[in-house]
DNA sequence: ATAAATTTAGACACGCTTGTCTAATTCGTC
DNA sequence: GACGAATTAGACAAGCGTGTCTAAATTTAT
């Protein structure tokens, strides 16, 4: 209501500021305490701000976590597409850049803060908001499994890859690259870039291993041996 | 205190009925609603017993978390090392074997009610306990790992598989197992018996493909073309 | 410097939950 | 049928968390 209804200047600064403040230590004790364990007075002291300030920005506790949510999806979102986009289509050598396609879908994507955050509150409250949990699938994983699919076929379609099922493909793409973080990543402790290229290593030395052409080149004709 | 000192019957017959039926409905009171969120009168009510037996039996709300998880540990640890027992030694078929493993494993280990409430369950509370944590991932992933890398080593030294490191192939398998199915997991729908199936072979094949020995038979010798 | 908006600390009512206690009741056994 | 153990319903105090309110202090823009 007394947001600001009209825009002669975006936002008072330290409005904003503490706004995002808010957000981000809300996120961490949803995370570390569930939603009913989680209390305002805590979130408050947490984001240096008093209960009130809380209150004013996002009315009741419910309201909270769903801006946390929709705060940490967009910004989660974004990354992913981000990443998505530098897949490469066009590859000198295949196995080095997936590995670091997949280091980068890990760094940016999957350890990130705002990635952890996201799928354990999901996985806390998704039981008790149904719709909660669909739109995160539907616009996260189910989204990501898609374009990354797509871009395996079109790899396969030039001869780089020799895949049945596009889908299936790409959703064991992503489980391989977790393999080896997927514990690290229960606990607090986020991964150390060697560890996940190690894991991107692993995961593409094996995916290649299982998918790349048997016959040498049977490319579509405008590839020439 | 009150348990029952000397065992001249191990325990009433409506006593041991009513333990069970408590640790069943706190197991699925504390994996829909969280530590904090979980109250014992729903416990309570959902177990078809008063609030003050489940005082009786357990003392405090703490004390029976740690109850309920030790109670589907202990019978989670022990379908998973039955089930491991089963890993196909000396492979016939090895590829429809491995398939029947993996089914086995899904159904009987990680897909299992059990096994979901156990993994919630230390997802949500593991950091606030870390030493709950601890002891589940000593005693479970990395014991799995463990003993399918030894059984996978076999497989490779007797010519049936050509693997670098055990240890990330067992990885691998398992994370390839769940690839198809880690969604429906998040959520509360139980696999199919199809879709498990579907899923393992996805995974073995694809398993198969990047560990199967490239030439034929280099077997250690006393394996004769 | 002044005025408006925002933030703050504190107090407060209200509801809910835990854990205990008691007296009545049921259950299993002899 | 009678006994003891277990269970039950209900009341209860104590503590905690939410959400509201107020009056003072602080920030921001004019």
């Amino acid at each position: 209501m007394k947001e600001n209804p009209f825009p002669h200047f975006p936002a008072a600064r330290g409005h904003s500021a503490k706004r995002t403040s808010i957000l981000e230590a809300a996120a961490r004790v949803f995370c570390r305490e569930g939603f009913t364990g989680a209390n305002i007075d805590l979130i408050a002291a947490e984001a240096g701000v008093s209960r009130q300030t809380v209150y004013n920005h996002h009315g009741d506790k419910e309201n909270l976590l769903l801006a946390v949510i929709k705060d940490i999806t967009d910004r989660s979102n974004a990354g992913l597409f981000a990443t998505l986009a530098t897949f490469p289509d066009q590859p000198k050598d295949l196995e080095a850049e997936l590995i670091a396609f997949a280091v980068r879908l890990n760094q940016n994507c999957i350890c990130s803060k705002d990635g952890k955050f996201l799928r354990k509150l999901i996985e806390s409250e998704g039981e008790r908001n149904p719709e909660l949990f669909a739109g995160w699938r539907d616009e996260g994983p189910l989204k990501t499994w898609s374009a990354l699919a797509a871009r395996f076929a079109r790899l396969a379609y030039s001869g780089h890859l020799e895949i049945d099922d596009p889908d299936v493909a790409a959703r064991q793409f992503l489980a391989l690259i977790n393999a080896d973080l997927q514990l690290q990543a229960m606990f607090g402790e986020i991964a150390t870039d060697e560890q996940i290229r190690s894991a991107a290593t692993n995961a593409v030395r094996t995916f290649l291993r299982a998918y790349r052409p048997r016959v040498e080149k049977p490319a579509p004709a405008h590839v020439s041996a």
